[in-house]
DNA sequence: CTGTCAATGGACTCAATTGTCCGCTATCTT
DNA sequence: AAGATAGCGGACAATTGAGTCCATTGACAG
């Protein structure tokens, strides 16, 4: 079970651009350095973001990208469709074309609830529950603390 | 989120391993028939389950492949793991190396309760359970809708 | 207007996965 | 023993995702 590296590298931007204060323009260049993803793969993904509206882009000097909306307003979901990422619904785990709750392959219920869960999670988790945990950890590691819950915020499901 | 081809191929071959009494041999070109997995490369994959001990091949005329042991002794995860299919545990979302309970990305939490929710599932779900569900579920349908399967029971993959 | 900067997009390379081909070997039948 | 059958395994082809390169386009500054 896993998720493309394009869908990874697409959220680890994304977070590294929502540390900065909404609206501020970055570098595809800069992006790659601090993120660590290729700069010319990692343009290329700033464009698919950008032509499905998570992103703004502004070419010439002083240009780069931008995030067009708040950060609550960015669901996971969004992030991996925008970049083809791992959002095949329908598909059951046995790659059968006619498969559903009415003619359901053997894994059918079993990979569907794992599957729904997925989604679910993705639809449901925004750009800021991921900032939140994140903070929220770094602080609780600042305090040096035992571990402390995750929190409400974003749940896996 | 997604599970590989190979690994699907296997599952699917197996369940219609499974649909013949324990014991019974079968050829890698009639399994590739009825389940629609191209047979020069289904053959690899039988290979490959025989090769950890899931299968049983038998060279020769008469020949074929067979399973080694009971359907509630095969785990899913023993499947994926012969096809080396979907079972890199300790990979996060972000795909960032450093990542772990202590030092997690932001989506760590939230994506580590799917990542175990799988590996639990595979490790209980057995062949016997998938057979299970596809029996009750023809079952059903044949009391709901007595009308004849097309293409003599086959599934058109 | 011109030079510079940064995104754009197409063509290309690279590697892993998927899939094919074919000679070889083991086994069964006659 | 001979022939047919079926798995074995290595070499190879095709496809796809990941990643690079570069000429072009649009925007800003002087």
């Amino acid at each position: 079970m896993h998720v493309n590296q394009t869908a990874q590298y697409a959220l680890r931007v994304l977070m590294e651009m929502a540390k900065t204060p909404s609206g501020t323009v970055a570098r595809a260049q800069d992006l790659s350095r601090t993120t660590g993803v290729p700069a010319a793969y990692l343009s290329k993904i700033l464009r698919r973001l950008a032509k499905d509206g998570i992103l703004e882009a502004r070419k010439g000097h002083g240009g780069g990208f931008s995030l067009t909306r708040r950060l609550e307003r960015i669901r996971l979901m969004d992030v991996l469709a925008a970049v083809g990422g791992a959002l095949e619904r329908d598909q059951c785990i046995f790659g059968i074309g006619r498969c559903d709750a009415r003619d359901p392959c053997p894994l059918h219920h079993s990979w569907s609830g794992l599957n729904d869960a997925f989604h679910s999670w993705s639809r449901r988790t925004t750009l800021r529950d991921l900032q939140g945990t994140a903070l929220r950890r770094r602080r609780a590691r600042h305090r040096a603390l035992p571990r402390a819950r995750a929190g409400r915020g974003a749940r896996p499901w």
